[in-house]
RNA sequence: GCGGAAAUAGCUCAGUUGGUAGAGCAUAACCUUGCCAAGGUUAGGGUCGCGAGUUCGAGCCUCGUUUUCCGCUCCA
């Protein structure tokens, strides 16, 4: 079977049971925005919640917050995500090739430059010595011709820039006859503005409203909290601060289901270190996350390192930890050294020192960050896309079954009757009523016992029990395993030490030490 | 954003040259059965993505639009 019929099965699957649906399906749907089912929600919380553990219980060191979506606007100048997000983008039809509008107008502005200087340049060969490079620009007519268009040019397009006339854009580059230096033609789109943070406004009255963006992430929260943290945690340098949250981006682009969503989730930690000693953690950061991963149990071959050689402004290391999807090895987390560009940003930006004493050395600095960062939703369909499984069963049929691992399973067991008579479904209700303190169990006395087997396969329940005539005598059910199919007879009382364990976060972090 | 394809019940799809909206599975109820998707009876569920146009009449033809999928592009 194709990789993209996979794909668009387990999509299908996680809306027929209920683990993901399309946001606002009944007016058929929100563009890149989803919604988790009833078994979704389950499968995401305990993804979430083995991540949590693993950061915050394991690491004496490491603590959590949650820091609110709505941040001071300023935030968003320091970061550089004002700046870097706001982009006036046009396209060449012809070669299909996606240009910012402003960035054509400033090369046009250096080619006017360069025409003036290889005039200069070429007098000053000719005069020699004696050449007074002020007196010929100020006199020579092509140099002033050739300077008058660009100023004129500058300052229209200095114009449109301050009032974002985006027309305005685009009629400069027409009026110049920029061409795609691909296709070499001037066939272009209306020029747009990306605004790839989503804004809103503060304040209840139009005027007196403050202009306030919905974060695109999770980190600055951390970052301009680190402080408060800090001190009030009496927390010693190395620490790491981790957070849960929503996080939003207006994507150009946003598809493949869950994988690039315009509302995600992102489960992020922070780790301050000294100075200099950044490189050695961001070592240690990508083996240790890599084993979370891995001890999943999915396979190793799913997973690989992708190094960055192009780092962005804020780093000076950079991986991701990119898991094998159906579409190919995607992004699942990233691993930066963020250096100390974040806290200097915010150092400078709010005017307050946040620097932090370091008793052992016996002076202040700005801490360096190793930063993780994992994103919910690329998760979830990581473990989706892994758990998923068509078996060939021996009688020729195809069960489908969610090999979840059973500490992320929605459902830990089912607890079947049977026959829906004979009192068997009352001391199914009984067993349910004691389990369900303990995990998340579900009832079904509908349909034949095999038929009720493969809803359970379906979402992925790693246990199922059967309550039959015999229970009610020896007080024994049957324990079928979701895996192997095969059942043993165990007792009642039994059931919570059998299953309770091997459902539980906790085995699963056991195996991280 | 560009190019291509698609959109009919919860799911998978059929629907003839334009003429009363269909099937299987799923769901719910009852009967029968009882350890790996059993059988029977019945029920619910659709202004055929949306909006115009052509026509006596549109699920079907035309135009527009939205959404989804595939490829390209973008992704601090």
């Amino acid at each position: 079977m194709a990789q993209e019929d996979v794909f668009k099965k387990i999509v299908s699957h996680c809306k027929e049971y209920g683990f993901v649906f399309p946001s606002s399906d009944i007016y058929d749907g929100l563009g890149a925005v989803y919604d988790y089912g009833q078994m979704g929600v389950e499968l995401k919380n305990n993804i979430k919640q083995y991540w949590w553990q693993s950061m915050v219980l394991l690491h004496e060191n490491i603590v959590g917050i949650d820091s609110a979506i709505f941040m001071h606007p300023t935030i968003w100048k320091a970061s550089g995500h004002v700046d870097a997000f706001n982009d006036p983008l046009i396209d060449n039809r012809d070669s299909k090739k996606r240009y910012r509008a402003d960035v054509l107008i400033e090369d046009q502005l250096a080619k006017y430059d360069d025409k003036v200087n290889k005039e200069v340049a070429k007098a000053a060969k000719r005069f020699g010595e004696a050449f007074d490079e002020a007196q010929f620009r100020a006199t020579n007519g092509r140099v002033l011709e050739t300077q008058a268009k660009r100023d004129a040019l500058h300052e229209r397009f200095q114009k449109a820039l301050n009032e974002n006339d985006l027309n305005e854009l685009r009629q400069i580059i027409l009026d110049e006859e920029i061409v795609c230096p691909i296709s070499g033609t001037k066939n272009w789109t209306e020029v747009r503005q990306f605004n790839l943070m989503f804004s809103t406004e503060m304040g209840s009255t139009a005027d007196g409203a403050m202009k306030v963006y919905l974060r695109p992430e999770t980190a600055q929260g951390i970052f301009v909290n680190y402080m408060n943290v800090q001190k009030t945690g009496r927390m010693k340098v190395p620490f790491g601060i981790a957070q849960i949250g929503k996080a939003f981006r207006n994507e150009i682009v946003a598809r493949q289901f869950i994988f690039r969503m315009r509302e995600f989730e992102q489960m992020e930690m922070q780790f301050f270190v000294r100075p200099g000693s950044e490189l050695e953690w961001f070592k240690q950061w990508k083996e240790t996350r890599l084993k979370w991963h891995k001890a999943l149990g999915f396979g190793d071959d799913h997973y690989r390192f992708h190094d960055h050689d192009k780092l962005a402004h804020y780093a000076n290391a950079a991986t991701d930890i990119e898991f094998l999807m159906p579409f190919g090895f995607k992004e699942v987390e990233g691993i930066h050294s963020r250096t100390d560009f974040d806290l200097s940003q915010h150092e400078k930006y709010c005017g307050k020192s946040i620097k932090y004493f370091d008793p052992e050395l016996n002076e202040s600095y700005v801490p360096y960050v190793i930063e993780t960062s994992i994103g919910v939703d690329r998760m979830f369909l990581s473990v989706m896309c892994a758990s998923y499984q068509e078996e060939k069963l021996e009688n020729g049929e195809t069960r489908v079954v969610l090999k979840l691992p059973a500490a992320l399973a929605p459902v830990k067991l089912a607890v079947l009757p049977l026959v829906k008579k004979d009192g068997l479904p009352e001391k199914a209700r009984e067993i349910i009523n004691d389990l369900k303190f303990h995990f998340n169990c579900q009832y079904d006395e509908k349909d034949s016992i095999g038929k009720r087997y493969r809803r359970q396969d379906a979402i992925g329940t790693p246990y199922c029990i059967t309550v039959d005539h015999q229970t009610l005598e020896d007080g024994c059910v049957t324990l079928r395993n979701r895996d192997t199919m095969e059942q043993e007879r165990v007792a009642i009382s039994d059931l919570n030490n059998i299953i309770a364990d091997k459902v539980s976060i906790t085995s699963l972090l056991k195996t991280l030490l």
